[in-house]
DNA sequence: AAAGCAAGATCTGTATACAGATTACCATAT
DNA sequence: ATATGGTAATCTGTATACAGATCTTGCTTT
């Protein structure tokens, strides 16, 4: 059975991802607690929930959606940049046969999937099959935790995403290198594909071409 | 003025990091709550920020003081030898002139101040000047949280610790670099400096003359 | 018309209360 | 002596209640 604080969490963590409730919105208990019928104190057990998992500020008394902005995007991926290579490493000796063939026919999927929020699934899918195979719990909640954060700002240019054809060739090549067993070469993959990701998406958010990013200090 | 949930939550951290309450050892809300005379809404978010922090397992419906393992400590080295180096390489060209001249007093006193709880706050000092210097609010953050639960395996051999002596030597070679505004090498520094923190604790915990550190798997 | 102030509306932190689940324990039966 | 069953003690999740702080709002005063 789910409790209604998890409840919560999930219905406002998904709101937040996808920009349904704007960055920088006030987030009242009692707002919340009525909306979803509860009393205040699972909302607050959501609040704090979703404060440790960076989509909320708790500035003392009040919580706020955590803005958005393209200083924060940097950080997100310098740290995912130092993480989740030695994630890749660690893990690659320790990928087992069948979740490569389960990763190759991901792949697969993936390029022929045209709705974007498809991709970006597969895409988490494809890293967290590979960091799933370290013995790094801790190491893989964090990676999880910022992959999600970042995941705010994809969706925030998810109609104008696409051209992914490159990320995609990338996965190959990392997929390679764990087949092969070469632990640094999937680890150094990993690094400049994340870095990509970063050009990536910033490129979009900063086109002018991209319809109103709004909520991006 | 301080809250009930954050008077809690400071008091149950700091008997945690110092072994006081032991690891594995069950938090309930009821018995917190009468030991600190208020009522169990505190204590649950108190131990809500705890179980963020990574001091806390809160298991469905039971909290409990998170257990030490070397695979752990191994781990949490890890995630610190990724993310520090690149806080070091970031905030080094932003560190001033006076910050400069209050780390170096810091170090000589450190040098000779003999109880080794104060080169532990001094050493924890240390770093984080260097670190308040780069405009990264998560990733400092994030360090900060690393090195609290690298510290509980510090009070574990508090009483045998000693032979700092390089680790003091390390730390000027780190300023000095900052000082010449050498940002690379005092990254690679950080990272050596952290790779040896790791070696130093984890030969003083598998020393068999070091007594009694029960609660390690 | 602008400034200030007072009453009311919110909102948070926390205490208390209650239902349901789990655990402990002890007496009883085999 | 061990298994068993039932009762009592805990414990959690959640609702409700209340006090104090803060923000609104609209009226009054100059």
């Amino acid at each position: 059975m789910e409790s209604a604080s998890e409840r919560v969490a999930r219905a406002l963590r998904q709101r937040m991802l996808t920009g349904e409730i704007e960055p920088g919105a006030p987030l009242s208990q009692s707002r919340v607690a009525a909306e979803y019928g509860v009393s205040r104190i699972p909302v607050r057990d959501a609040l704090r929930e979703l404060a440790a998992e960076g989509l909320v500020d708790l500035d003392a008394t009040t919580a706020v959606v955590r803005g958005l902005s393209i200083g924060e995007l940097q950080e997100l991926y310098e740290m995912r940049e130092a993480i989740e290579p030695v994630l890749t490493r660690i893990a690659a000796p320790s990928v087992g046969r069948a979740k490569i063939v389960m990763m190759t026919s991901l792949l697969r999927e993936m390029e022929a999937s045209p709705p974007v929020v498809d991709w970006l699934k597969g895409n988490a899918r494809f890293h967290a099959t590979i960091y799933s195979c370290a013995d790094r719990p801790r190491m893989i909640e964090l990676t999880t935790q910022l992959r999600r954060l970042t995941d705010r700002y994809l969706y925030l240019g998810v109609d104008v995403l696409g051209g992914t054809g490159r990320l995609s060739t990338e996965h190959r090549l990392i997929l390679d290198a764990v087949r092969e067993g070469d632990a640094a070469a999937a680890a150094d993959l990993t690094r400049a594909h994340i870095a990509r990701s970063h050009e990536f998406i910033l490129g979009r958010l900063l086109d002018p071409l991209t319809p109103q990013v709004a909520h991006l200090t």
